[in-house]
DNA sequence: GCTCAATTCAAACACTTGTATAAATCATAC
DNA sequence: GTATGATTTATACAAGTGTTTGAATTGAGC
């Protein structure tokens, strides 16, 4: 029974992960089987099984590259918006994320997978917690703040930010409906995406000031 | 090969469309077994195929009871909400919706099956947009449009609408995730699901406000 | 050229799934 | 009571799933 090094860098291997990674994130883990999987990436059905262990120790894998990735992209999100007022901060934030969500030509398969995981997780969801999502909470979070004119310990800054990411997210996964009730002939072009991306950019800054406008409720214990 | 009388109104089928209709919403279509319908409600595997068909047959009815009864609850809440004016409108359309949706003791199974044909959609999704959805379009819509000081074919009015919704599912559908986070014992208790809504109410209000005071952009041709 | 380990391959296995069949049971009208 | 049709039951089937196996192929090191 032959074993594979630990980790080797194959190219099946590579064909593999990249394959599976794009059907993963388009239909879940799931919905996907190994078949399909490897005749993408044209080779044999027992590979997955070898290079992998199983079905879920791929998945695992994709997922870490997802986690990673999505860690690195989003810190380079926060990274380019850093310099730039606390409102065109939160602009580029909601336009970069609904475009990596929402744009076909945008192969960004991370976020499509997170999102995915995050509605209907597997036992991979830790891992996408952990390295992909509490990372970046504290950066995500002071961006909110400022606005507010508070620190991360106040509830409001949470409520705040899982308002922008809900609006963001809610676009994606609501796609099978919204293209059954738009008109026929709608698509999600870089125009229409970045129209929503103000409306949702607007309506959240009215939303974030207008609690900045009230007083402050009880601090709340702060979690890293 | 005997058939059951057209829509005949049995014991058994009464018991496997209630049982399925929990299994389902809690799980999805593909994720629920027949055998373990048939368990769950006490009768042979063949019950399913001999009363609906097929599974896909059971399924199509349990959502087409949704959708109806999601066409009655929602005209119900905007029944109950009509004589109030329109700020207090949005702040208990808000709750009533994130209490259906979040309460685990509110047994409301139908919010959560159409929750979820709105992800991912079978092909019943199409029985859901004609009877469940579409029906209190108009309704929901003059809702917004009120407090946007505007009318049905004015594009504002369905981004704002979208935002709101987009808000109040996704706390549902971020469940998961947000189990995780949140600090050890956190449950959604009532109370907490109405300081929830209050601040979807408090941000959206002033997301729709902000956009009334915007100038009017071109309006759309208004779909029934 | 040979060796030996890593990798690929074809085939099969064990299991679950939805569905179909035919017999057994029940209920009701005559 | 019996006949007839509706319902329930036990069982089998075909297709699809992830996984395993053992042989074939490859390729680098000597």
């Amino acid at each position: 029974m032959p074993q594979p090094a630990p980790a080797a860098d194959t190219e099946t291997r590579r064909r593999i992960l990249s394959v599976s990674a794009q059907l993963f994130a388009e239909n879940g883990f799931n919905h996907v089987t190994i078949r399909q999987i490897c005749q993408a990436a044209q080779t044999n059905i027992a590979a997955v099984n070898y290079h992998f262990r199983d079905k879920l120790g791929l998945y695992k894998e994709v997922v870490q590259i997802a986690a990673d990735g999505m860690h690195r992209l989003k810190s380079d999100v926060l990274d380019a918006i850093e310099p730039q007022p606390p409102e065109e901060r939160l602009r580029n934030y909601v336009r970069l994320t609904m475009h990596h969500l929402l744009d076909p030509h945008e192969q960004s398969w991370m976020e499509k997978l997170i999102a995915r995981e995050t509605m209907e997780p597997t036992p991979a969801i830790d891992l996408i917690i952990e390295k992909g999502i509490r990372p970046t909470a504290e950066r995500n979070g002071r961006m909110v703040a400022e606005l507010l004119g508070t620190t991360l310990d106040d509830p409001r800054v949470w409520q705040c930010f899982l308002s922008v990411q809900g609006q963001c997210l809610f676009y994606k996964m609501s796609m099978p409906v919204t293209m059954r009730m738009a008109p026929p002939g709608f698509q999600y072009t870089p125009e229409v995406i970045d129209a929503l991306a103000e409306h949702v950019y607007q309506f959240s800054l009215a939303g974030i000031r207008a609690l900045a406008a009230q007083p402050a409720p009880a601090k709340m214990e702060w979690r890293p």
